[in-house]
DNA sequence: TTCTTTTTCTTGAATGATTCAAGTGTGATG
DNA sequence: CATCACACTTGAATCATTCAAGAAAAAGAA
């Protein structure tokens, strides 16, 4: 068992989670997805790696390891859900609406939760959402071809 | 036809856009809903309105007013797309986790588009979405006295 | 190890929000 | 007031996700 599978697991029982392949799969993998994968993609690296898993196991897990804090789940307009490890921290994310590509982006500004809103209402607030939307590089150039072609 | 009625009208006809009932309810209805309703909730006022409309009328029409910039949509993760009138700036919103309930936020900090995150690596950024989470003063007293009760 | 209990995984169907497609009806222009 | 593009209606389809019930496997005990 490599270094890092074994931190999986350490992961799954700190959480007083049992430990069964296809979580470590979904742990593991999206340890290495640096790119905010859906419920779908996970399911097809899972499958990939184990022979094969159902679609419902996959969003059980989700759920579960979310739930437990060892997943941070981000909603973008549009967009199927989609999953990350990084938990430890507020961080951001800057979403390509051509493509949807997604990256981290630290806080604009100060530590988590990084923002407080002018004025709360009587809320109690506990985070603190920020999404960039915008055009990646690549895209932008593809954007600029096809309107000269036009 | 009263002032209102005439101004939703001219909003529409600024944008090009033919005037029709539907098209007047639904502008005219969000204006006054405070509460950011969602497609569905926005069909049943429509229809109360007007004796009936399609579903799909309704989506139809949140979708080429949004295009047209009359309204704004916002995707809250968990909840069904919700709709607002309020167009000219871009504030924020914060939403109750427990019953959904939307409140408009001005920007925390300086003007639209608000933030700038700290890298944007070579994205072109055109809109920056702040959602803060929390629980509404309703749903706190509702949900402590949950806890007392167990 | 083997048994038992509890949890997780599999399969198949269901749901909710939204969209697609085709036909009918209506607002705007001349 | 006729024309035509556009909007509305109806009904079916799609996608992501969830529900439900039974089969398999992990953890702890014997």
């Amino acid at each position: 068992m490599t270094n890092h599978l074994h931190d999986v697991t350490e992961r799954l029982r700190t959480q007083g989670l049992r430990v069964t392949a296809p979580r470590v799969a979904v742990l593991d993998i999206l340890d290495r997805m640096p790119d905010h994968p859906d419920a779908d993609a996970i399911r097809a690296a899972v499958s990939r790696r184990l022979g094969s898993v159902s679609t419902q196991a996959v969003y059980n897990i989700l759920h579960t390891l979310t739930d437990a804090g060892l997943l941070r789940r981000i909603e973008p307009a549009g967009h199927p859900a989609r999953y990350e490890t990084r938990v430890a921290d507020n961080h951001h994310h800057l979403i390509c609406r051509a493509c949807g590509e997604t990256r981290d982006v630290d806080c604009a500004i100060g530590h988590a939760p990084c923002l407080d809103p002018s004025e709360s209402g009587g809320f109690v607030i506990d985070e603190a959402e920020v999404t960039f939307w915008g055009i990646c590089p690549a895209c932008r150039t593809t954007e600029s071809l096809t309107k000269e072609t036009l």
